[in-house]
DNA sequence: GTACTTGTTGAACG
DNA sequence: TCGTTCAACAAGTA
């Protein structure tokens, strides 16, 4: 399940790969996979050459200057580069789906070649994989990805979002849990159910106090928060991913320093109570109701 | 076989 | 209009 850091690990370790690399085919075998007709998706990104790959929400970029793809793995998509025998992978477990691509779910196969000339040789070939269907790749106009972007909220690790732009965010959610304005993307992205929990583990505060309800002192907490659980996750390589091949170093660790998240009915590593589940906001939702108040 | 899992959207609700 | 909740999507897992 992709939330930011997840993405941001895949983005990062696909523009060490991708960047300088021009698209040679695009085949599709699932029309579902993509909002974009795959006449679009082809005239926007065959030939031309990749100047960036980043992130921005849980979307990826693949950035060719006048156009972009962007992709968003929702819960169980892969971005997989393959080039002779190494793999570098992205997205969800590759658990029950085998170790290689392509596979059953591989819903779009890109081959690429180094440099922009046709006289280069292929170069690797990028597959995007997903089991459950929910991921899309959209090909736009550079200049249109506003439209986009300004469906989204702050970025986490924006200095724009002060303590106060988060306070008037929240505030435009008063009546409703923390929990479910957190996982609100429209106020700060990123966050989804694994990270949300753990945030407001961190923070000490319980998913489902309204916003109303909440004090200066647990809003700046869970202000505090959101970045470290982030930037530690990105820093572990997220919860989710696995290793595709041995020794390809892709193993995300952050599942190790989860607190609450899928530890229900185990103890608290805080205090030794026993973490409670419930359903909140429509999602599984884990907490230590001694730690969080 | 059934319940459960999740990110996002859009419908339905008050 | 606004804020909020909830079903729907898909398919693998327990």
């Amino acid at each position: 399940m992709p939330e930011l850091p997840e993405v941001e690990t895949v983005a990062g370790d696909l523009k060490k790969v991708l960047v300088g690399k021009t698209i040679k085919s695009i085949i599709s075998f699932d029309k579902k996979t993509f909002v974009t007709s795959l006449p679009s998706l082809r005239r926007a990104a065959l030939g031309h050459k990749i100047i960036d790959v980043r992130r921005r929400a849980k979307m990826l970029i693949i950035d060719f200057g006048k156009h972009l793809l962007v992709v968003h793995l929702k819960m169980t998509g892969q971005l997989i580069f393959q080039s002779n025998k190494k793999l570098i992978a992205g997205g969800h477990p590759i658990v029950s789906t085998g170790t290689t691509v392509p596979n059953k779910f591989t819903r779009l196969v890109f081959t690429l070649r180094d440099g922009g000339s046709p006289r280069f040789g292929e170069a690797g070939t990028l597959y995007f994989n997903d089991i459950r269907k929910f991921g899309w790749v959209k090909a736009i106009k550079a200049d249109e990805f506003s439209v986009i972007d300004n469906a989204y909220g702050h970025e986490p690790f924006d200095k724009a979002l002060t303590f106060e732009k988060f306070l008037s965010l929240i505030n435009r959610r008063l009546r409703t849990s923390i929990k479910a304005a957190l996982l609100d993307q429209k106020l700060v992205v990123g966050l989804g159910n694994i990270y949300v929990d753990e945030v407001l583990f961190k923070a000490g505060v319980r998913p489902a106090r309204l916003v109303k309800t909440l004090t200066l002192s647990e809003k700046k907490k869970i202000y505090l928060a959101i970045p470290v659980i982030l930037k530690k996750a990105i820093l572990k390589r997220g919860t989710t991913f696995s290793n595709f091949r041995d020794g390809a170093g892709q193993k995300g660790n952050f599942v190790a320093y989860l607190k609450v998240y899928g530890r229900a009915g185990k103890v608290c590593k805080n205090c030794g109570q026993l973490i409670k589940k419930i359903r909140l906001a429509g999602r599984g939702t884990h907490f230590c109701p001694n730690c969080q108040k």
